[in-house]
RNA sequence: GGCGCGUUGGUCAAGGGGUUAAGACGCCUCCCUUUCACGGAGGAAUCACGGGUUCGAAUCCCGUACGUGCUACCA
């Protein structure tokens, strides 16, 4: 059996998006699972369009979500280069080779002899604008011109694109892993360009020419790719790779979450969520944050991904890279597209904080906090901490406001559900309250606990009340872990601290 | 306009001739917790439409509608 051979193929024209991320996680997923290889190659065919630094960004975002290439182009291997503009030799030979054997002829046409044609066929009331079996006797080619007119053109250096020659009503068959067989007819196919004036090539011949040189097996692309996959399988015909052909696969779109068509960048800023995974600086259009640096981990945005368009049949839904590599089919993949959830994404990443070892989260939350000037020097502690707030953090951000209370004392204390019910008696139980736990030699959260509530009887006051307004001394606000966990950690001296700032806070208040 | 692909609650979805049509997110109610979460128990909400085929259709076929993609010397 041949060994599988998968690449991802993005172009470097704008970073890596969300539909990105997720074909280049398939590919992965079906490379490990059959034990294959993953080949990253980059498609910048179209010098105008390409944006410096987005190749760099695409690895980089690969490997924040631990789908690493095995081949690509920082690690050269038997198939470099794999930058499509340093190929332009070879794909040059290609197309010469097509012509040369009749299965494409080049084209002299001026972008405005193309337009007027457009203009006169739409006068004439056609449908089909396309440069092709229809049209192409009408302009200046290879095919219309004598051969000595274009040796002389070609001699003169004349600019000129080679173009495909597709014969008339023949039927293209072709199996797609995910939506099986499909059929079309070559009359609604045009004579697409495949190699420029500039000597590149376009997508159609340098997908074709790439993956057979590098021995694919299995090519995976986005489903705005259908309609030209009979170009595709043309090329493979008319340069004699017909058994070489990789079996495709066309993925599923991810669509806007409110209403139709396929997700952009613009989206995201509209409706307030990312669409990178990390943050991209595109020259042309601005700054967009990414999933990471809003607080997401990178196990939660490709379990996200994945469970966009497939699933294993089974309830399960959080999934490891490993399991996902166990349990990944191809034939699971929906044929149909799928509305990115925001609020579904923010829930996984709540899960795998749940899920994720305390020592594990500890490591990425550390930097996090430190950012915010936070003094960490307990690892001990700081992970009592994480440990104690994760279930109420859904974002590593929100780790920021969920523990900077024991780390700070809070600057802000939110006093209006506590200050209409003040009286004397209170004031006089936390007055005791101090002097009780300035005496305390073992500073130990039952003792903590235990002294309070017994304090709180000899007074006559609920405790419930007592402990809400303990956790506005402590916390600043209505949220947070027991406030004896909270009292445990940031120590004896602290926590008598913050009772004196809100106790006379409230006396030159209320009395 | 032409061609392709698709259509199960608001969203992600299981299901592939016989089911009370799973489950998850979100929403609502209650319990737990004298905070906020976590957790637990419930609830509202779905097979786009019309024809066939069949004893029987969400499931198969055909139409229609709707959505989406392509229709560039962009990928």
């Amino acid at each position: 059996m041949k060994s599988v051979r998968v690449r991802f193929a993005p172009s470097p024209t704008g970073g890596l998006h969300l539909g990105g991320v997720r074909t280049a996680l398939f590919n992965y997923l079906f490379a490990k699972k059959n034990e294959g290889t993953f080949v990253l190659r980059v498609e910048d065919t179209d010098q105008t369009r390409f944006v410096e630094g987005a190749e760099q960004y695409i690895i980089d975002s690969l490997q924040w979500c631990h789908i690493l290439p095995d081949e690509g182009p920082m690690k050269p291997g038997t198939y470099a280069p794999y930058r499509q503009s340093e190929r332009k030799e070879i794909y040059k030979q290609y197309a010469e080779k097509l012509v040369a054997e009749g299965h494409a002829y080049y084209a002299f046409d001026t972008p405005e002899e193309i337009e007027s044609m457009r203009e006169k066929l739409k006068a004439e009331g056609k449908h089909q604008l396309q440069y092709g079996m229809e049209t192409r006797h009408r302009m200046k080619n290879s095919l219309s011109l004598s051969k000595e007119e274009t040796e002389r053109l070609l001699a003169e250096n004349a600019p000129h694109v080679i173009r495909i020659k597709v014969e008339k009503e023949e039927i293209i068959s072709f199996n797609d892993m995910i939506r099986g067989p499909i059929e079309m007819n070559t009359n609604t196919v045009d004579d697409k360009v495949l190699l420029k004036a500039d000597g590149m090539p376009t997508y159609h011949l340098a997908v074709v020419v790439d993956d057979y040189l590098m021995k694919i097996t299995h090519a995976f692309r986005g489903e705005e790719w259908l309609p030209s996959a009979p170009v595709h399988v043309l090329l493979y015909k008319y340069l004699g790779w017909e058994k070489e052909m990789p079996q495709w696969a066309h993925l599923p779109l991810i669509l806007k979450p409110d209403g139709n068509g396929k997700l952009s960048k613009r989206d995201g800023e509209r409706l307030g969520f990312p669409v990178f995974p990390l943050e991209w600086n595109d020259p042309n259009k601005g700054l967009a944050k990414g999933f990471k640096e809003l607080g997401f981990l990178p196990e939660a945005f490709i379990n996200m991904l994945a469970m966009l368009g497939w699933n294993d049949g089974s309830e399960q839904e959080i999934f490891s890279l490993e399991e996902l590599v166990e349990k990944f089919s191809i034939d699971r993949v929906h044929a149909h597209g799928a509305k990115f959830d925001y609020e579904k994404a923010k829930w996984f990443n709540h899960e795998w904080i749940k899920k994720l070892p305390v020592s594990d989260l500890a490591k990425r939350v550390k930097p996090i906090l430190l950012n915010e000037g936070f003094e960490i020097n307990d690892p001990q502690k700081l992970e009592n901490i994480i440990s104690l707030v994760k279930e109420r953090c859904t974002l590593l951000t929100d780790f920021i406001t969920q523990t900077s209370f024991f780390f700070k004392t809070p600057e802000t204390v939110d006093f209006t559900g506590i200050s209409s019910k003040w009286n004397e008696n209170k004031n006089q139980f936390f007055i005791e309250l101090i002097r009780a736990y300035e005496l305390a030699v073992l500073w130990k959260h039952d003792d903590l606990e235990n002294g309070f509530k017994e304090l709180a009887s000899v007074h006559q006051i609920k405790s419930g009340e007592l402990l809400f307004a303990f956790r506005m001394m402590l916390v600043g606000g209505k949220f947070g872990p027991g406030v004896f966990d909270i009292a445990t950690i940031i120590g004896k001296e602290e926590t008598i601290k913050r009772i004196r700032i809100v106790l006379s806070t409230l006396e030159k208040s209320t009395f």
